[in-house]
DNA sequence: TGATTTGATGTAAGCGCTTACACTCGATTT
DNA sequence: AAATCGAGTGTAAGCGCTTACATCAAATCA
């Protein structure tokens, strides 16, 4: 063989004195082998720098040791920190992760899916469970096993996540224990995000159970970003009467109020509570320090990729694991100041 | 064909009445197949619903359309943010993404280019230059095209990022054009991460042009987190003199800086200046705003992604790209407080 | 008009691997 | 001692695709 090209299983073989099928008896199947000849095989593997071509391996074998995340965007924390858990995870039991983006659109993300499907992915990956039925049929179609992650999903399909209506309607629920009545919520954009639609759910269920009907609760629904936290912020804090508390969708929404607070003279808590969800590292780190719910993302890919792999082989898997939240209570909640006109 | 079984190429081509190469031109190279019979074709493959196999394609074509990255971790907004440029430009050009993780380790990132090299990947994204000398000869044998990303690197191989030691240097000179002179740094771990290193030296060389060895510029390492840097901090107020500005080599080390000089009492920056690196959002945020060199860390994913395609097609390549980074000034840098003892 | 070129398509040989099946040979059973 | 078994290994048939080369008909040329 050439010095530079790539050494082949025949390769391997010859240099070993043994057939092909033994070679490959032992990177598969070692107990197949017989310990001597294993060992030369092996020694043959190392002096060449072998290693298998992925296309004849997938060809022959049916099987990519592949899977695939589609995420909406990695630019994002709480993505970036799941499928990090979940990549290392993979790892661990010999996957490789292919990563694509949909940047939150159901058009894309089925695209996507078809580069997957066509790149035969052992499994995929996707975020929550709003997505035209078209797509899931798509997958089932190709016999594709996939898992939502970061919610709980409807009725069927596989999913590992946190249960965010429970956790928004619970950190609600401390915020009308402290005294509040006049609430606002900045949600995340609610189309085709079952994460942010849920926990505005939360919010309001919450709320309705303490006698807040929901048009007494406004909600504006903001993008990802500082700035248009600040500015829904802005937009309730001139409404009268106004909020005493404003709940967040998440962290990055409530933090952009808090600097919108900030700048309209507003103290938190004193004036206004502000409350977020996610606990991102920024939450800790803020003046006062934001009052969240803990979502531990790193926990959720971590059992997201051993719920996909025992999907792979076809074991027994349970419909749903629900990854606990947890509310952190900081600083940026407090009781109502007791309105100056009473 | 069966019903549920994945359509093959051949399937298409009975279905089209045309042989299996045409099919495969038809996917591969449109224009030297007649339209009338690319029609025939096309429809054949949408009422099948084909989808070309990867293994198949692969092992005939030794192309993969596959490219990799090993990164640190994506759990740290600096490369999940350039990785999701990175995949977004890659995938405009029909290639897959393929992450893995090395957690900082050289032995790690290794393992990682040998399964990136048996799963064919056309091109690898690399993260800055530190690693062994074999690692990338094990890249050259295999005579796959690779990148340094984040930074400019060294003598030779091909790199797309920012001259991290002349930025450094720069937000220095602001800082002794303030008027400080007791400067000190809490720089990121130097050992196998050149960006940490080159903007500790970019530090160090700016004081000394200025006539302050690098004996009286204490610096403290510190790993990635608000914790380390805000003990860092500490340590660093507790010197006497103690130093009137702290450069620190990442914006979480800064806020953690940030965060101890309130649990000290100092104001930030009457008493000490601080200053950042990277001007993540986390940057515009704290109060006061932090100081800091904006790396526009989308432009590198973008660049790397396009200069890597280059590398792949054997196009004329430039051996480096430099993207340019800027210094933010916001709140955190002031003049020193003139010392109460003169 | 016959010779030559050109473009569209078909034929068939692999690409590197896995795996069903066949084979060998010593150990166990009858 | 013959029959049976089983562990270790080899043989060889593909897996689905690309592509060099062959073929053929139509277009072009002399």
């Amino acid at each position: 063989m050439n010095e530079f090209a790539k050494p082949t299983l025949d390769d391997v073989a010859r240099a070993a004195g043994v057939s092909t099928a033994t070679v490959s008896r032992c990177l598969n199947a070692p107990d197949r082998v017989i310990a001597t000849t294993r060992e030369r095989v092996m020694q043959a593997i190392e002096t060449l720098g072998y290693t298998p071509d992925f296309g004849g391996r997938a060809l022959a074998s049916r099987r990519t040791n592949t899977v695939g995340a589609i995420i909406p965007t990695m630019d994002n924390a709480i993505f970036a920190r799941g499928l990090q858990s979940f990549q290392e995870a993979l790892s661990r039991f010999g996957k490789t992760l292919l990563v694509a983006s949909s940047g939150y659109s159901p058009a894309r993300e089925r695209e996507q899916m078809e580069v997957m499907a066509s790149r035969g992915v052992d499994g995929l990956l996707l975020i929550g469970s709003a997505r035209p039925e078209a797509s899931v049929e798509f997958l089932r179609r190709r016999g594709i096993p996939f898992l939502g992650a970061w919610n709980l999903g409807g009725e069927d399909g596989y999913f590992v996540g946190f249960d965010n209506r429970a956790a928004a309607a619970g950190l609600t629920e401390k915020v009308l224990a402290k005294g509040h009545r006049r609430l606002a919520m900045i949600a995340g954009i609610t189309e085709m995000n079952d994460r942010a639609a849920d926990r505005m759910e939360g919010v309001r269920a919450a709320a309705e159970r303490a006698g807040i009907p929901a048009d007494e609760l406004p909600v504006i629904e903001a993008a990802y970003t500082f700035d248009e936290g600040a500015k829904a912020f802005g937009n309730l804090m001139a409404l009268a009467p106004r909020p005493t508390a404003v709940l967040c969708g998440n962290d990055v929404l409530a933090v952009g109020a808090m600097q919108k607070a900030r700048e309209l003279g507003l103290r938190v808590p004193e004036d206004v509570s502000i409350t977020g969800f996610d606990d991102i590292d920024l939450a800790g780190v803020v003046d006062p320090k934001l009052t969240t719910v803990r979502v531990p993302h790193n926990r959720m890919g971590e059992a997201a990729a051993e719920m996909l792999i025992r999907l792979i082989n076809k074991e027994q898997v349970e419909r749903r694991i629900e990854i606990p939240t947890a509310i952190v209570e900081r600083g940026t909640l407090g009781p109502p100041t007791p309105d100056p006109a009473t």
